[in-house]
DNA sequence: CAAAAATCGTGAGTGATTTCACAAAGTCAG
DNA sequence: CTGACTTTGTGAAATCACTCACGATTTTTG
C-alpha cells in the first residue's frame, strides 16, 4: 500500500493477464521464460513487461530470463490469490445467468456468492451453485461482499447502486450503459459492449492498417 | 480518413459513449446542451470533451453551448450509423447466447447477421432473430461480413481465428482469455472479462481512494 | 441597450505510458 | 575457462492523454 502506490495503473491492469499466463506455463512444466517469449503470447511489447515487472524489483536474472516458479508465487502474492474476493450479481438476465454459470473461478481469486433479481420467477433457485434473492432483500442477504456486477436494465441501475454504495460496496463492474454516479470512495469500472463493438467499427474505417 | 487519422485513440473510444448521450438527449427533446451539463452524464472532464469535439472543428457557439440536433447528425455521419456494419459470432455458448438475444440494436451501427456452433443441437434454430449455422460451413454462410465476435472456448481461438481471417475479417472482439495472432491488417480488441474483475478487486486492495 | 453571465476553443503545462537502446551481468558451448 | 551469446533493468527520449485557465464571443437579464 505504501511502495505499491507508485505503481502506475496501468501496469496494474495488466498484472492479472500476466498471472494467468504464468500460471499456464508452470501448468505446462516450464522452468523459465524470458520477456520476449512473455511479450509474443500476452501481446505486450517486451520493454513494457520489463518495465513492468521491474515495480517489483529485480525480478529476473540478466542472460537467464525469468524463473517461472518463483515469478508465479510472486504473482500469487502480489494479486492476493489466496484471499477470496466476494462479489455479488445484480440482475439475473442473459448476461447475468451467462456470468452465473462461468463464475470466473478458473485461477482467480474473486468469487460470485450471491445474485438478487426483481422477477419472482428466478428467485429462490440457483444458477452455477449461487443462490439467487430477491432485490427486495440486498441489504438483508449481500452480507459484506465488497465488489458488485451490474446486470439490470439501465433504468434501474443508478437506484440499485445507491443500495449498494449505503450497504458498503467499494467496487462496481458495471456492464449497463447507464454511466452511474457514486461517491469519490467508491470504484466503478464501465464495460460497455456496445460501445466496444461501436468504436471497433469505427477504427476499421478510420484508421487502418 | 486524412485529417480524421489525427484523433487521438482516446477520443475515437469515446465518441460512441457520446453519441448515445447526445441521441438521449434528442429523443427528450433537449434543445442545446453545455460541456458541463454532458460531462455529469458521461462522466468525462467537461475540458476533455470540449478538446474532443475541437478535433471535428468547432461544433459549439461560445457562451451558448452545443446545439442538440446539429451534434447528433454531426456524430451519425461521423459514425457511420447510417452504414450498419455487419457481424458474425462464433460460439453459441453461455455469452454468445446473451450477444445474441441482445443484437447491439439500441441506437447502433452494428448487427450480428449470423452466428456459428460446433454442437449440432444448436445448430438450424436461431436465437435473437439471427440463423445458426454449424462451424464446419463457415466459410460457406458468412458472407462477407467485416467483423466476428468470438465467444468460443479459449483452445479454439486461434483455430477459428485463422479461419476468419482467411475469410477476409478484419476486426475481431475476443471475449476468450487467448491472446490470438492475427496479420497486423487485422484489428483485434480483447475483452477479458476475468481480467476486469480481478483488476478492479486489486485496485480496491492497492490503490484507496 | 449595457452589464453580467455563460460557455466555447485552445495554448500551454502537467502527467502518464510506452519505447528505444545499451551497459551490466549472467548463461552456455566447446 | 573463455569468448560468444542472451537477456535483464533502466536512464532518457518520445509519445500520448488530460487538465488548467483564460480570451473571445454570445446569450441573457434588467
Ligand atoms: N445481453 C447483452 O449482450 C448486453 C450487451 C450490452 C449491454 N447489456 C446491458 O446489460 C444489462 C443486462 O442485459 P441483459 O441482456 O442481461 O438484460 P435482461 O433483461 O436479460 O436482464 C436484466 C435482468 O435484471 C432484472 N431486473 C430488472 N430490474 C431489476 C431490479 N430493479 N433489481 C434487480 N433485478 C432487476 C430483470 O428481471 C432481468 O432478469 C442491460 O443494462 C443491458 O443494456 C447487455
Ligand atoms: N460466460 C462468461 O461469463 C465468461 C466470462 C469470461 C470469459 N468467458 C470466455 O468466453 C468464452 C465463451 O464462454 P461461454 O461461457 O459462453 O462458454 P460456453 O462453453 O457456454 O460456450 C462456448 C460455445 O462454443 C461452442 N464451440 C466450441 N468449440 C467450437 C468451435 N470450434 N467452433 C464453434 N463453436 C465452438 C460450444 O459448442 C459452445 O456452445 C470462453 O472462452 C470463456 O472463457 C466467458
Amino acid at each position: 500500500m505504501d511502495e505499491e502506490t507508485k505503481i502506475p495503473q496501468a501496469t496494474a491492469k495488466r498484472l492479472p493477464l500476466y498471472y494467468r499466463f504464468i500460471n499456464n506455463l508452470y501448468l505446462q512444466g516450464k522452468k523459465r521464460v524470458s520477456s520476449k517469449e512473455l511479450s509474443e503470447a500476452v501481446k505486450v511489447d517486451s520493454a513494457t513487461i520489463r518495465r513492468d515487472f521491474s515495480y517489483f524489483g529485480a525480478l529476473g536474472k540478466k542472460g537467464y530470463g525469468y524463473n517461472v516458479e518463483y515469478l508465479l508465487s510472486f504473482f500469487r502474492k502480489t494479486l492476493d490469490q489466496d484471499e477470496t474476493t466476494e462479489v455479488a450479481l445484480i440482475g439475473v438476465g442473459n448476461l447475468g445467468t451467462a456470468f452465473l454459470n462461468y463464475n470466473f473461478m478458473k485461477n482467480n481469486n474473486t468469487k460470485i456468492v450471491v445474485a438478487f433479481d426483481a422477477q419472482k420467477e428466478r428467485v429462490g433457485g440457483e444458477i452455477g451453485g449461487v443462490p439467487i434473492e430477491h432485490i427486495d432483500n440486498l441489504e438483508e442477504k449481500m452480507g459484506n461482499v465488497s465488489v458488485a456486477i451490474l446486470t439490470v436494465p439501465s433504468q434501474a441501475a443508478q437506484g440499485i447502486t445507491d443500495r449498494l454504495v449505503a450497504k458498503g460496496v467499494s467496487g462496481i463492474l458495471n456492464f449497463t450503459p447507464a454511466r452511474i454516479t457514486v461517491p469519490s470512495t467508491v470504484r466503478v469500472h464501465h464495460i460497455d459492449l456496445s460501445v466496444e463493438l461501436q468504436s471497433l467499427a469505427y477504427f476499421l474505417k478510420h484508421y487502418p492498417l
